[in-house]
DNA sequence: TGTACATCAGTGAACGCGCGTTCACTGATGTAC
DNA sequence: TGTACATCAGTGAACGCGCGTTCACTGATGTAC
């Protein structure tokens, strides 16, 4: 009696941007349907066990197997979702910084970013950002070394850069009617650029938490300043 | 006819800071040594074809035997040498970061953070010292690739992370004694941060090079505003 | 409400491969006399 | 300047291990009637 082969969707290989030559080569990252609860429930264990080996054993030596044994399961099982640990490390990071991203959209949509008010204001709204943002990846089991991956692995730096598009094109849309006469690719790079130093602040609070209290002060001064400066309010 | 066993030096470990707990467990980093011309030449041969691998395959499938085979070499000869990739990339972490951060103490040492300048001539001050920085690891194969695995692999951080403190702390004796009624902390923060956030910008830059031009100058009048209000010079 | 059946979720066992690592060795280089 | 010998540099072959991956399968869940 042979059976059909289910042999699955097998995934839309994403954009793939062409040119982006090394190595993503083989590594296709989607993953299958979890239908029941029973299924969802082992897709979400993966991705908190992943989060939690990420942490302790890096990610050079996780892999399927380990993550496999962790949750309890087969690696056949884990095979059903995900085609590799990429694609559960890739999906822990899009959850990660969409909850990120969700919190900076609605500082902006509170009208955190254009109302005139004084530096001091400026600062402790700033201040407060970065916390909520950094709170999100704290308390993530292993979130900070799933925001140390995204640097430094091909695939997941797509996830990471989209991302800070996303909240640079944010913030740009909210700028660009207050000085409709910037160059238009200043104030692109503006954005791009505070949005990556205020995340890679924010890393830095991470790995050292000593420095917490005044990096954070002094980071939202910096943008502050910064942007006030290029705003033209101070 | 039984030969002495070699069992060379075995390495002293590092500083090893005692709680650093996860993933650094087993891996010891110390070479042997290279004392012959060929020796060294095997060495540096072994250093730049890791680079260029790093490039191409990407931290997580570049391995001792393939650097070997590139480099034309059987694995023991590389293991002559190196224990591990690790050691190989925090060699070539080390020289990287410290051939940036020299670029920096002569910036520093020609006073470049202390006369006292209009902010134009602040703002191109600091684009040159980050372009000269940013050649440095553009000029290498895989220089781009090393900054970004010092961030995600753990012995390869407290690289980066002694490096960091170098420069900053170069910059806080140069600023100390111009603001000596300043709080510490906050200015050890400020360096810190300013260190950071410069060496992010330029990976950024490096990342993508089409915003390399208004990015640069942007972070360059950022930091000029940052510290020009934490001097008190505006 | 009960049961038969289709589909979904996960198992157990096995595989080939490349990695890290070791061994006793040969060939190359340098140097004492 | 020549040669004998010690040390340095690199080889060839082999190993055990854990990884990614597959297969045909059993057990669990949901649903049509």
């Amino acid at each position: 009696m042979t059976r059909e082969k289910p042999k699955a969707p097998r995934a839309s290989k994403g954009k793939s941007p062409a040119g982006k030559s090394a190595a993503d080569q083989i590594s296709l990252n989607t993953k299958m349907e979890p239908s029941q609860d029973r299924a969802k429930a082992t897709f979400e264990l993966i991705l908190e066990v992943t989060g939690e080996l990420l942490g302790e054993v890096g990610i050079e030596r996780l892999s399927t197997n380990m993550v496999a044994q962790r949750a309890g399961l087969t690696p056949p099982a884990l095979y059903r979702y995900f085609p590799n640990k990429y694609a559960i490390l890739r999906e822990m990071g899009r959850r990660l910084l969409a909850a990120e991203d969700e919190v900076v959209f609605e500082w902006l949509a509170a009208g955190n970013a254009e109302r005139p008010i004084t530096l001091e204001e400026d600062v402790q709204r700033n201040v407060e950002l970065l916390r909520r943002v950094r709170k999100i990846a704290q308390d993530q089991p292993g979130g900070a070394w799933i925001l140390r991956v995204m640097r430094a692995v091909p695939i997941l730096r797509e996830v990471r850069a989209e991302s800070i598009d996303a909240v640079a094109d944010a913030l740009y849309q909210r700028l660009r009617p207050v000085r409709p006469d910037l160059d238009e690719e200043r104030l692109r790079a503006a954005t791009v650029l505070s949005t990556s130093l205020t995340t890679a602040a924010n890393e830095l609070m991470i790995d050292n938490p000593a420095l917490e209290g005044h990096v954070a002060t002094e980071v939202a001064r910096m943008m502050a300043l910064y942007y006030r400066d290029l705003i033209g309010e101070n």
